[in-house]
DNA sequence: GCTGTGTACCCAAACGATTGGGTAGGATGG
DNA sequence: CCATCCTACCCAATCGTTTGGGTACACAGC
């Protein structure tokens, strides 16, 4: 009888239960079946059903009586055994540089929120926008056995993890950041900063500088090379000197507008390609005695839920973050299951506020 | 020169296809073991290699050559089969408001390095402070069986997910909000707000308002209790209708501003819970004509990467978000293993800049 | 020569769910 | 009345690891 001899292994074979909680153990399929009087079999084609294998698995009656006690009894399938049988965890693996950046935590809360509309669970680590970081993570991940991967802090000319999860047939999509090759969801970055070319040139500025990012992010070079291509059509001119990298926080937006006005020179627009960096930008003209929107217009990119409510509020383009998020779960999905799979550029639109007016 | 090269990026710089690579199974202990022609469970022991079972397990040699073996093919044990064997997924479940509350987010990358170090991973969700979401959320967690979680969206006076995972004896501990009853890692929020109170009762302020957040959360509550109790022992006044209940964004933060400014109220001074409230504020003083710092000071908490690089540098509360979500882990851990916990309360210091002086 | 003690392994049963392949018994069709 | 088809199940292997309990052999001690 397996079930005596089972009994008895109890007390050999068996990890222990934490002392003192009385068990209160989950039910599983077994419990359910033997409680029933059914194979375990049957339960689970019953509480799969999807047609395919549900049809004929059991009698209506049967299958009633199964569903209700499993709903009585609170069961849940135990994902680390059906993984192990079905080699699928349905979990997806996100990675990014860092989820204190409010942007990149939205995008996130857009890939939480599909991720759960298809019954997968997602886990997020940073990078620190760090390439051997960014490899030890997606390590990890792969270690954890996610069905698929979402990058979100893929660096311009460094694609060696990129190349190895190919090779590796990882399924994996890009966000926020893309690559030309590689299926991504991002947004339309180089429209955004179009959008912003054509915004400044109708209020009549002429003099510029951009802020323009880390060099290593498509999100901030497409913002930039957007806003000059459309900026010269216009009759604009821009050099090298009114480009300055810098980092995507508040801090390296201040250095970066600091950097521009301590060399005297004054332009009488400032597009920061982040919102962040904007506002920072904002603190170095103030430090100057200069009055954002009077003196120097400042636009940022993201449109993020501070530009609205700042002090001066904030002219900045809307990026649909939220959406990108999603875009790039159903990306992924498509690309999990051998799909086609098409990059997702979702449009931006600009706000204009006092910061530009 | 980055720029140029990112021009070019379009047509350059492609990821190699995986050439007929088939499949590309990850190796197994039992993969190994066949190719050392020895059992699975020497394997196993010898890779577990903590000395109580690694012990005998296996020869010197032997224990190298299955080491060496294991390096080459990149062997990594399947979580999911472990875990099933062990009762145990190394997972650790957190959540939260919302991961765009960048206070959560710091939080958040303090669990994640924390849980890395002690070899598990972290996964974490939106609750949106609603009731019903997080008890969705947390069953969503516990159906994946993680082996702790952190609850970093308490409400006052409902308690009853709380109850539920005691009495299902589910190992879990607060972040950044308390319960006199549960493990917590908190800031010392009324510490936080005695040092408001004292910073500026210091500066000759007599006039003042509270803006106190949400009232379900014990930071704002506590900040605001701990404001008041120091004001009054300093022989200050403050009444009920000087604290102005609102949301922890920025919008919340003007909206309760303007309620203040609105009926007429001038007060001297301002003590925002939240560091995005108090920039709110600050927009909310500026459309009514008043200069933060010289018209009415200004006080934040969390101090926050903002907070120094505003166009005028918000005096802050700062508090150890990162070490709080790391200490949150650690007090997980002494409950999982059955230990003491005792609830971490991390001490606040105070950033007095341009808004407060 | 026999018992005892290591050492270096192997064996096999779990963990919980899934799934291809049965099969008994009844209904249907010719 | 028998072959065939359904219905409603059951059986058993399997996923990759872990772990309590062997066992075969070598060597030491009495």
């Amino acid at each position: 009888m397996p079930r005596a001899k089972a009994a008895r292994e109890g007390d050999g074979n068996r990890v222990p239960e934490p002392e003192g909680t009385a068990a209160e153990r989950v039910p599983t399929l077994k419990d359910l079946a033997r409680q029933l009087g059914i194979h375990p079999s049957t339960v689970s084609r019953v509480l799969h059903s999807d047609p395919e294998s549900a049809r004929g698995a059991a009698s209506d009656a049967t299958a009633r009586r199964i569903r209700e006690l499993a709903a009585e009894l609170g069961y849940s399938p135990d994902p680390q055994a059906s993984g192990l049988r079905t080699r699928r965890t349905r979990l997806l693996g996100v990675v990014v540089p860092r989820l204190s950046d409010l942007v990149l935590a939205v995008m996130y809360e857009g890939v939480e929120a599909e991720a759960a509309t298809i019954g997968y669970s997602s886990f997020v680590t940073n990078s620190r926008d760090d390439v051997d970081e960014q490899r030890r993570k997606v390590e990890l991940m792969l270690a954890r056995r996610v069905d698929g991967l979402i990058i979100g802090d893929r660096h311009l000319d460094v694609d060696v993890v990129l190349t190895d999860l190919r090779r590796r047939a990882v399924p994996f999509v890009l966000m926020n950041r893309r690559h030309p090759e590689i299926p991504s969801a991002t947004c339309d970055d180089t429209r955004g900063g179009e959008l912003v070319a054509e915004h400044l040139w109708d209020k009549g500025h002429r003099d510029v500088c951009v802020i323009a990012g880390e060099p290593y992010a498509t999100t901030g070079v497409d913002r930039t090379a957007g806003f000059v291509q459309r900026w010269r059509e216009l009759g604009g001119e821009i050099g090298d000197g009114d480009i300055v990298l810098s980092r995507f926080d508040t801090q390296g937006g201040r250095e970066a507008a600091e950097k521009i006005l301590v060399s005297g020179r004054r332009p009488s627009a400032l597009f920061a390609v982040n919102d962040f960096a904007a506002i920072g930008a904002m603190g170095a003209l103030r430090s100057h005695g200069l009055t954002v929107g009077r003196d120097c217009a400042v636009v940022g990119f993201n449109d993020t839920s501070l530009a609205a409510e700042l002090p001066i509020p904030l002219s900045s383009v809307r990026s649909p973050m939220f959406e990108i998020g999603q875009a790039a779960v159903r990306l992924l999905r498509a690309v999990m299951r051998g799909e086609p799979a098409e990059s997702a550029r979702l449009t931006p639109t600009l706000q204009v506020r006092e910061s530009s007016i």
